[in-house]
DNA sequence: ACGGTGCCATCATAAGTAATGATTCTTTCT
DNA sequence: AGAAAGAATCATTACTTATGATGGCACCGT
């Protein structure tokens, strides 16, 4: 087992196919093809089945990928540590709420993209649940989520703290008004599992109000264009809503101070190794925290 | 990088010598030199002062020293998760307070040897105080160690109970009976540091016994035969009293409930990649303290 | 001072590994 | 059936690593 042959292994397991890792790793599909099976010949198990499509880890080939990848940053670690940081490269695998990807993460990614290039850095978006078991399995580096609940096996940093404010159709001058004019209130939130909801029916509950009925959406506009629309009402962080380009169509409700705040917080995997870009990363997030504190 | 390289520069190192690591590796002294050139080459730093005696680690080699380590017992781990465990190999550094380990280690090291042989186990004894700084530091691998004071970067589980007692030349019958004979009451104990010294410091001070006249030892059988010659007292595990050979020449005297007890824990680095012949060891070690508990 | 000893570096050469490009095999899509 | 996409195989070339012999350096004992 050697680094170099790991490096194709796990580049191979990421790309789900032999020819574009031999692309990435400018080499030829022929060697990534003896490489691997190097490696399964060595441990003695199949690590890919092989498909017309491309290739797929199998279960064994699964159980590889996480030490792979440990190994293969404590190399890049071990190097900068030993020679200089030289510049650091590599991808970072980030999840985040779909708020905060539109508010918040532009300009944490600027600040992070000017100072350290080099590193690509790929955004998927889902719920905190969602993004926490992604984390948890090492299907991503980090996470932005809300209610981290002290998962064991993850640490976690406040890295926001947004302003939920309610939105309703412009016409409702306060959120009473609105529960006056519809008997059974709809909700526009997220996809299931998004903590904002809970926050939402905690808050009605203490207004009164019991049975949600509720509408999914998969993005902020959908939502802010339908409340516009009459639809019904949304909990969304003040940040993403102002930056809306509709936001002059809905009425924008503060909470009382107990409802008011949620922490967002950057989560990582505790047992996992950390690679330099994911210090880095988190670097800028502490300190684009305190440049928030001190605005 | 790649391992097999890093596995030579970590014997070398271990080893101090060049010829020596290539006969433990069954290669040729001039590879050895070869792939450590590789390596300064690749990483652009010294790694090793070399001598007519040998070489040494320089600051630069230090720090890739547990890096490197890390890389191969990962490497270790993922073979034997991928295909089967095998049979465990490699070096365990353990440390172990000297009253531990002649009472207690030849238990859990016999133990240990039947299910698991082909590892390695090199023993060093110290104080608790030099034990966990050497943990801390990743000179060794785990240690037991009294008083771990919750240490921010050690792992510690408890492996044994120990009941203390104090010893005193046989005349005396009580230990009243002995400060009474002794303006000033000499204290046999181990090397300064020892956990044991601070216990008994504070038990005669509960006894209105202020300074203490202290003698130091090197080894348990000095301790007793001292205190067998009238020398002085000492507090001591009973298990090790009952151990030795001298036993019949000192009084043996059970302290009081609140002073008797004390923890032998076996504690490890927590953030550094535990090999499975560490896992198996603690494993060992929570077996035999279950079967303790049950006699 | 001088040969002996232990240790590391260097070098030429042999042995072994890895990369390449061309080709073949397999599976699906049209 | 033919095309397309993708992985395996293979002979060849390029490169790395291991070996054993040799040389140099710093000490040690006489």
């Amino acid at each position: 087992m050697n680094l170099p042959d790991l490096n194709v292994f796990a580049t191979a397991a990421r790309l789900g196919s032999v020819t574009r890792a031999a692309h990435a790793l400018s080499t030829v599909q022929s060697n990534v093809t003896a490489r691997i099976r190097l490696l399964e010949r060595e441990l003695g198990v199949q690590l890919f089945d092989r498909s017309y499509r491309g290739i797929t880890l199998t279960p064994k080939g699964e159980q590889l990928l996480p030490y792979a990848q440990q190994m293969l940053t404590l190399a890049e670690n071990a190097r900068s540590a030993v020679s200089g940081p030289g510049d650091v490269r590599g991808v970072l695998r980030i999840g985040s709420l779909q708020s905060t990807a539109s508010a918040r993460l532009p300009e944490v990614l600027k600040a992070y993209a000017q100072r350290h290039d080099g590193v690509d850095i790929s955004i998927v978006t889902g719920t905190s649940t969602e993004l926490i078991d992604h984390v948890v399995k090492n299907r991503l580096d980090g996470a932005f989520v809300s209610g981290a609940d002290a998962h064991p096996d993850l640490d976690a940093v406040t890295s926001f703290v947004e302003e939920l404010v309610m939105i309703s159709p412009a016409q409702y001058r306060t959120i009473r008004d609105y529960l006056k004019h519809s008997s059974v209130p709809k909700v526009l939130v997220f996809r299931i599992g998004c903590h904002y909801r809970r926050q939402l029916e905690h808050y009605l509950a203490g207004l009164g109000v019991g049975g949600l009925n509720q509408m999914e959406f998969g993005t902020i506009d959908g939502i802010i264009g339908c409340v516009a629309a009459g639809l019904g009402v949304s909990l969304l962080p003040r940040s993403v809503v102002e930056r809306s380009a509709r936001r002059r169509e809905v009425r924008i409700h503060t909470l009382p101070r107990s409802e008011r705040y949620v922490e967002t917080q950057f989560v990582t995997h505790r047992a996992q190794v950390r690679s330099l870009a994911l210090e880095q990363l988190t670097a800028v997030i502490q300190s684009d925290k305190t440049a928030q504190r001190r605005a």
